[in-house]
Order: C-alpha cells, then sequence, then structure tokens
DNA sequence: CTACTAACTAACCGGACGGTAAGTAAACCG
DNA sequence: CGGTTTACTTACCGTCCGGTTAGTTAGTAG
C-alpha cells in the first residue's frame, strides 16, 4: 500500500539503469551484455525488456539522466557563483557530486556513438550547449576579472577532460570521500583558471580538508531518503521470490 | 629492391595497426570489428591475421606503442628538464605529440578490460610505473619550488585526464594545428601546477602561438621519411593488385 | 473464488562476430 | 625455368548477442 506498484516498478527501473550505468562505466557499452547485466541483478535478460525496450535505450537514459545533472548543477550555480569563475566551479562541483551519489559510478559522456543517430544528435546539441554555456562562464570571468584571459575553448576541455577522467580511478570505497574529491577537484579548477595566485593547496591525501559546508548534491533524485528505499524495497522484492 | 619484403612486411603491419588505433579510438574495442578495420585498408578481414594472431594482440600492440612513447618522452623530459615542473610539462607535450603523429589518433589507454588477463597485468605495471614517475616530478617540483605543493596523486589525474579526452575533440584536420595545441595544453599544465603566477595566455585560436622550437616528436617510428615511404609504398601495393 | 495483470522465466531466432581452412595469384630465389 | 614463400581471398564454423515469443507465477481487484 505505501508503496504503489508504479512507484515499485519507477524503482525497479531506477535500479536496472544503475546497474546498466556501472557496467558501461566499467566495461563500456558494446563489452557489457544484457545477459550479465540481469544476472548483477540477479534476473533473467527478458526481464529487463519489461523497463527498457533495448539496449540502446538504456545507455540513451544514462545519457538523458547526466545531462540533466549538468544542466541542474549549471542552473544552481548560476544562482550561487557571484561571478564567471565561481559559477564555472561551483557547476563542475556540483556535477560531479550528482553522478557519484545517483548512478552508482558516472556515466562518463563517451560512447555516444553507440546511441540511435536521433538519441546522438540530441546528445551533441545538449551537449555542445552545455559547454557553450560553459564557456560563456569563462568569458564572464575574464571580462569581471575572476578568470585568467585565456582560450576558453581550450580551458572548457581540458576541465572536461579531468571530470570525465574521475571514474576510471576513483572508487567511493576509497580512502579519498567524495566530499574530498569534490573539494580537491574544485581547488584545482580554481588554480587553473583563477586570475589571482591561489595558496598552497593541501599537501597529501590524509591531510585533504574536507567540506565544512552540507553535502553538495541534494537532486529530487539523489536525497538519501529515496536511495534507501530502492534498496530496501528491492531487498523484500528478492526475498519473496 | 630498395625495400625488402621484410620492410614491406613491418611497414604494412604497422598501417594496419594504425587503421585499428584510429578505428578504436573512435568506436571502442569492441565496438570495432575486424571486417571493418579491413574494409577501411581495403583488404578482407582474414588479411589482418597475417599481420595479427587476433583482435586482442591488435590492441595489446596499441597499447605497448602508447607506452613506448610515454616513457621515452619521460626520458628525453627527465634530461632536457631543469626541475619538476619543467620534466612533467615536457613529458606530457612530447607525449602527446608523439601519439598525434605516430598512431593516427591518439591511443586512449582506457579499455584496458579488454586485454588478456596476462597482458593487461603488463599494462596496469607499466601504468602505474609510468604514473609513479609522473607523480615523483610533482614532488620533486614542491622540493625544488617549481611546483605549488599540492596532492601529487590528484595533480596528475587531472593532468592525465585532459590529456586522455585530447582524442575526443581534436582533429588533425580542424583550425588547430597539432603544435599549436601542444602548447596551449603546456601552458594550461604550467599554470595548473606552477609555484609561480603564470603570464596570461593566449586569447583566441587564432591568436594562438605557433612554437618556435623544432617540433618536438622524432622518435625513430614517428620520423617524417619513414611516414613517407609508408604511404608511397602502400599505395604501390594497392595499384598493382 | 474468478478474472485479470504485472513480473518474470525458459526457450528460441537471426545475425554478426572472431577466427580458421583451403585455395590462388603473384613475387622471389636457386 | 621450377619450387617455394608471401599475401592474400573465398567460404565457412561455432559462439555469443540482442531481441522475441510463449508460457508461468504471484498478487490484486471485484
Amino acid at each position: 500500500m505505501f508503496p504503489t506498484r508504479e512507484d515499485v516498478h519507477g524503482i525497479r527501473r531506477l535500479e536496472v539503469l544503475r546497474e546498466a550505468a556501472a557496467s558501461f562505466n566499467f566495461k563500456g557499452y558494446h563489452g557489457t551484455s544484457m545477459n550479465e547485466i540481469a544476472a548483477s541483478l540477479g534476473v533473467t535478460k527478458a526481464a529487463l525488456y519489461h523497463y527498457f525496450p533495448n539496449k540502446t535505450s538504456l545507455l540513451a537514459a544514462c545519457f538523458e539522466h547526466a545531462m540533466d545533472a549538468a544542466f541542474a548543477s549549471m542552473e544552481r550555480a548560476r544562482k550561487e557563483g557571484r561571478n564567471g569563475r565561481e559559477r564555472l566551479v561551483l557547476t563542475m562541483s556540483y556535477y560531479v557530486a550528482q553522478l557519484i551519489n545517483e548512478l552508482n559510478c558516472c556515466v562518463v559522456l563517451m560512447e555516444d556513438r553507440a546511441l540511435e543517430p536521433e538519441d546522438q544528435a540530441k546528445l551533441v546539441r545538449q551537449r555542445d550547449r552545455f559547454e557553450r554555456a560553459l564557456r560563456g562562464f569563462i568569458r564572464e570571468g575574464i571580462d569581471d576579472g575572476s578568470v585568467v584571459p585565456c582560450d576558453p575553448k581550450l580551458a572548457i576541455f581540458v576541465i572536461l577532460g579531468a571530470m570525465n577522467w574521475v571514474p576510471k580511478w576513483f572508487k567511493p570505497s576509497g580512502v579519498w570521500k567524495p566530499d574530498q574529491l569534490n573539494t580537491a577537484l574544485a581547488q584545482m579548477f580554481e588554480r587553473l583558471i583563477s586570475s589571482s595566485p591561489v595558496a598552497a593547496m593541501a599537501g597529501d591525501v590524509g591531510e585533504l580538508p574536507s567540506r565544512s559546508d552540507p553535502p553538495s548534491s541534494l537532486s529530487a533524485l539523489a536525497e538519501l531518503g529515496r536511495g534507501a528505499r530502492v534498496t530496501k524495497i528491492a531487498k523484500k522484492i528478492k526475498q519473496s521470490r
């Protein structure tokens, strides 16, 4: 009664998406079979087709999710940042936090060539819009004096490259906590583009200052309550088989 | 008579490797079929098996090549650089130049999970050694005062991420010339880690200063003479069919 | 209890893929 | 010249993958 049938369906769908995202991230889209995803969830392959019509739609959903997070992060940063530099750094900070919390690990926006043409076109359009807006932050920062004069395109590519590389080495279970990563990355980006010399950064992993602010990711999908419910209900479902 | 039979074999083998690298880079390892690689070279799939015993060995050769380039770049940079920062930046500069010139476009060291276990173990070992050495440059730079105090691990990850992202947006045929990219990237990295504030960078794509030094990539495999020969002989081979 | 539906499983299909076998045309070599 | 090797091609094999179909089970609604 508490969770309606539609709720359960949506939650289960999200579980499938998470597992797929983690697998795509780990072994690549083409390197991951529907069988593997299903096995990780303890079901058979055919069951996945109750939630997604085909494999590429799974990938498309990953990208959609990631782009939503990107734009949400940017909107929030646009309001909270006081100049171009702050807005850019905040965008990246919120973005990486969301991706780490929400999907098991970040979806790297790399295998877009595996998408259906129409989905890919849509993604490319969105990504271009996102990157253009990021470059806008750079230009804004150069104008307001918060960002050192530089080529906006290259600066954004460097930052995005560093971002997209994160899932290749960051493990949530490792010594680095997500918050530490987030803070340290933000410091790096700040130093990269700031117009003023930046204070020395923390000297070692163990000494990284953890953020004193409240955690940054608060998107509708990421709040902890829902995350907990997903797991609990999934357990129930599995036991009742 | 000028090119012996073994020469031709080696050259043709390199052509296959280049094509494979470009394809792997473009569509991913699992997303590329042997048929596609063969078709791009104007031969049938079976012909590839005269040069490489199987598909994974092609990937392994790509990685081997890339790691050789990496260590060669580092050795050269170690000699030429006058402090930790210079050595690090030079390593990355030589490395990206080699990868762009030699293989059609860079091999991204991403799909290592597709390798045979033994090859993967070897790659991981080499990559770890490379990254450890890079972190060594950072520490060296912090000690000699050329690098701002920071976490070496994170700094290297950020730089490597930016590097590995290059092939996703850089097209040799685009407005950016390889030399320009190289210079601009080096400036970015320098700014990221340098202990002293760095002068403002070039303001726009068109205004990027091209390097006045001689081109940086001079590895045995990359010299232009050989590159030209490859193409010429390949043409001859194709015509004579 | 019956009728229905959501959620799944088992079994299967066509096609593509990595890889192999057998054959052939040209180049090389004594 | 004849024998051997090189560099392929054509044709094929077994396997695995994405996706479908038909059927089963469990829960729900009336």
